[in-house]
DNA sequence: TGTACATCAGTGAACGCGCGTTCACTGATGTAC
DNA sequence: TGTACATCAGTGAACGCGCGTTCACTGATGTAC
């Protein structure tokens, strides 16, 4: 059967979408062109009415990747003023995210996707990059109102922040979901924040009234 | 020319090296029969003769992998019977392991290595797993000692210990080189020494004398 | 409003390459008598 | 000590499969006159 004929801007849409579902599904080696069109309801060669050819849907899904990451940044920051609780929001939805597209944790840390691919590794370079600096700003304006630490270099938070989730969500997939991935980042951030937050100086009984 | 005839175990152990080696120069899409072979300096058919096939040398790889992870803790418990001390030590050790061995995180965190091999994934974790349980002993102990904060769990802490050398060296490496791992992981440690460390209660005026 | 033509997304057959693997054969080393 | 045989690592040719990509062709949609 003919499949109908849409506008190729939508199509890429579809392609690179049902590409990162193929990744988040089988890794790497399950994205095929073949895969892909199927998924979309093409046939192989259809692709390349498209793309370029399979280099161009990866660099298309990195592009998706960094869309759904910067979203995440303008949602905490529409959410609340407070930076410390802006980072801690973004923790929860950086674990979120993952949890559902599990490709992204396996597009950024392997190397199929940019080992021999010099531009490519710039590009998921600079995207990482962007992700690191809006942290970095949340933590600067964190410093400014006296909310965090100021001897601590944001860039060391934010490569920190990193390190809160990258590990977690790895030991989550590996261990087919049998490593709890929300009660050992919610622990984590626990000493986290302790280790970067101002200690309020005046009011030192603060009791805790977490439930 | 013909290569001289070798007992099967030492060639076995000569190819796990040389595919290491393959992967830290050029990523998994590196690791192929006819490169490891040419590596040895020999024919690719040869090595059906030390190995049933690819999937076992892979497997050969990991155990290397594990053996260099468990030969670092053993190192440090040999260096220094402070718990936070060796701690410490293994972050530096580990950061320096990554930076020889690029292949080690190439192949942690590449679904390459486990998509689609169930054994393997479990292999992979239970490796993961017992490199984190000597963490875990470390804290424990320094718990013990009261060094570290009983209230912080040793699984929480391991974990973090992860999330401390992945990123680093995954930034490292995706910079060539450019992002500082040393500068960044020292920091880091600061910052995560004083989250965990029990604070002496003592001698408040404890001056820093760290050069 | 109708006709001719250009544009463009979709198709299916075919290609070529890389790569893991097989297999019959070679020749060196070890062992039994 | 010498001979016959078994064992075992190394070789090269050949295979088959998956997969990315090409290309001539089809047919629908949009546009000019």
């Amino acid at each position: 059967m003919r499949a109908a004929k849409v506008e190729t801007g939508i199509r890429r849409e579809q392609i690179a979408q049902a590409a990162l579902g193929l990744i988040a599904g089988q890794g790497l080696k399950g994205l095929s062109v073949a895969a892909v069109a199927n998924q979309v309801g093409l046939v192989p060669s259809a692709i390349y009415r498209h793309f370029q050819g399979k280099d161009q849907v990866l660099n298309a899904v990195l592009d998706l990747i960094s869309m759904r990451l910067q979203e995440n940044v303008a949602a905490v920051r529409a959410e609340t003023q407070d930076p410390l609780e802006r980072i801690h929001r973004l923790l929860l939805r950086h674990i979120q995210l993952v949890q559902v597209y599990q490709a992204i944790p396996r597009v950024l840390f392997s190397d199929e996707v940019y080992s021999g691919h010099p531009e490519r590794k710039a590009k998921l370079y600079g995207i990482i990059r962007g992700y690191l600096q809006k942290i970095e700003e949340m933590v600067k304006e964190g410093q400014r109102q006296g909310r965090i630490r100021p001897e601590v270099a944001p860039e060391t938070v934010a490569v920190m922040f990193l390190g809160m989730v990258a590990p977690s969500a790895f030991l989550w997939h590996l261990s087919d979901g049998g490593f709890n991935i929300t009660r050992n980042t919610e622990r984590a951030w626990k000493v986290f924040r302790a280790a970067i937050q101002e200690p309020p100086t005046t009011m030192k009984k603060k009791k805790r009234v977490k439930k």
